[in-house]
DNA sequence: CAGAATCCAATATGATACTG
DNA sequence: CAGTATCATATTGGATTCTG
């Protein structure tokens, strides 16, 4: 990830990638495969998801583990530094749907 | 601002342009004219600030103030919902230094 | 002073097909 | 199962110039 000059926006360039936000929401009620993640996301590409995780990976959020199966398998969890972001993502839960009222509020 | 399917997304979204977040950092130190936003970010082009302003704006998280007057003065001030993420954002700059902290220490 | 307009380069995302 | 590879489109960002 490259430098930021503040760190607000090294925190919103960790997250900012196409659900991102949803994948580590999902994360954070257990560890989960990675068609687990794909089947709750129909709305992501298989391709943006595996993007996604490698950056989530590299960033040091979450974490992954390779079972040495046929078939195999995989499972993606939250790193400590992703579970101690979790009470920022939880204001971020809140705020968005602050905002998404006041998105609402406009229409009407 | 596009429909999100998860509040967090719509959160990301409406902060993860260029810099919003120092943008809105400066704003909380106080209103600010156009031209001290951007003697205060000399990396971002005024094309980009004009942009995010807007777009911050739109969103409902600041205030854009013009004042008629000859040379004209515009303020730009956070509005009630860009004050109530105030503690979010704070969280996301603890966890920004968390994460450069991380990200120093896999240089060594 | 506070921007708008224009043109171009860089990323991000989407769709589809293929593989160890 | 858990991805890659390839191609195409869309969105974002940078540089520069112009204006009420």
């Amino acid at each position: 990830m490259k430098k930021s000059y503040c760190p607000i926006d090294t925190f919103i360039n960790s997250i900012k990638g196409k659900r991102k936000g949803t994948i580590i929401l999902h994360l954070w009620q257990g560890d989960k495969r990675y068609n687990e993640l794909v089947k709750l996301m129909p709305d992501i590409s298989e391709r943006m998801m595996t993007k996604q995780l490698k950056e989530l990976e590299a960033d040091g959020l979450i974490h992954r583990t390779v079972f040495p199966e046929v078939p195999p398998r995989v499972e993606y969890s939250l790193t400590e530094l992703g579970r101690d972001i979790r009470p920022v993502l939880k204001g971020m839960y809140k705020g968005g749907l602050l905002l998404e009222s006041t998105i609402d509020a406009e229409k009407n």
